[in-house]
DNA sequence: AACTGATTTGTACAAGTGTACAAATCATGA
DNA sequence: TCATGATTTGTACACTTGTACAAATCAGTT
């Protein structure tokens, strides 16, 4: 092993941001989680701005990589329904998973991100906008080929709160669970993931003015969630 | 008028934590923008969390109420699907309007609790928690009657991707304009809240389970927004 | 064993933090 | 006019922040 140091930093680092944000969380704070002494962060990563840089792009790349990969195949599907349905399965999944190690995205990543995106940080910012738009749009697009005719408007505020209804359900699950009184568990992914990527369906189902309303209500087939390495 | 210093520093606060979250506004900050010294603050408030909890205070019952309010009328409409989308609206508008003055909640004070909910700041997170969920669990239930059927937990969820929704439209509305090649206004509040209304009615819609689905798309009838004062 | 380059440590510094408090200023009623 | 209480100011404090850098330690090669 090379550098497991600098991974442990950068690991530790993607762990307390994500819980904290980025302004809460001193680059002692990142020190101490890792058992080591401050030097080593302005050593390895010259500034605090920079640490968050390569978490980002530690992370960033795999995630899309999985998501357009798993969006090629959904875009295979035939019929209009199960494929939006594929395609909003490709977009979460990887977001939620749980991943071991720096590979493909991982819950840990994107709560990160939600957090950022709140925080406004300049430095922040700047690192993630680029990094998703892209992938984004390609969603979008697809996701308006499921439903024909759908304004682009429609198309776009929908997906922004496909994201927040993401984001959020990773950063205040305790809201979850709170709320029914604990008959809901916040935490658990597998759930949110299957909730949101149906109710999101619906929303977007609307959205055809063209094909029939199915009248049964669709429920997704619920495969237990798990990355395949690319 | 009495305290209007005092009013003012509660103004200024809001809208610098509204704008870059709570750790990274220091009193000075808000010192300096309200034009006074920094010892006005420990003055007023006596710290910082506390300031906090006064611009929290001001604003919640006030923006409950009229949520509340909105609800009482949206329940007595008869048809289930009208008065789905009338909840929703009692849900939203308050949380989205521009408000002038300490009022009725409003879109500054909902971007705070965005952007505070998820800096998961511990002085922030004891004040926000209890202050809402009774609402939230009242709008819950009154959701459910016009799904007859729907599980409790896709209730829960579903609502938990609305606030999402909500929250995320105020924390980053330049991705919406960004993501449509400036197409579509992410500042375009009553936009916003057309799109959020109609996707959460869409996903709501969807857990009914006896009625029929309504096959033509319905949209939202748009009254401009704007708050009556209670 | 001795040299070399990479890494880690310890410590220092300037700037900024929340809070505290005496002094100055203001407003108001007797 | 003057006395009183509320407000505002200025300044000080202990502490934390990101960053910088010399010294110590480590790993690998000759």
């Amino acid at each position: 092993m090379r550098s497991s140091a600098k991974e442990a930093l950068l690991s530790n680092a993607a762990t307390l941001f994500s819980r904290s944000g980025y302004n809460a969380v001193s680059l002692r704070d990142v020190a101490k989680a890792a058992g080591v002494n401050v030097g080593s962060l302005t050593y390895h990563f010259g500034s605090k701005a920079n640490l968050l840089r390569e978490i980002y792009t530690r992370h960033t790349l795999p995630m899309n990589a999985r998501r357009l990969e798993l969006l090629g195949e959904a875009r295979r599907i035939k019929d209009p329904d199960e494929r939006l349905m594929a395609i909003l399965r490709a977009y979460v999944v990887p977001a939620f998973v749980s991943s071991s190690g720096g590979d493909g995205g991982g819950a840990e990543f994107t709560r990160m991100r939600a957090v950022l995106s709140a925080e406004g940080n300049p430095d922040a910012q700047a690192i993630i906008a680029d990094a998703f738009d892209e992938t984004s749009r390609t969603f979008i697009e697809a996701l308006g080929e499921c439903v024909p005719g759908a304004p682009l408007e429609s198309l776009v505020w929908r997906s922004q709160f496909l994201l927040g209804g993401l984001y959020y359900a990773l950063i205040n699950p305790e809201r979850v669970t709170r709320l029914s009184n604990g008959a809901v568990d916040g935490d658990d992914r597998e759930a949110a993931v299957r909730h949101l990527v149906e109710a999101t369906y619906a929303s977007f189902r609307s959205l055809s003015g063209t094909s029939p309303q199915r009248s049964e209500p669709l429920t997704v087939s619920t495969p237990p969630i798990q990355e395949n390495q690319t």
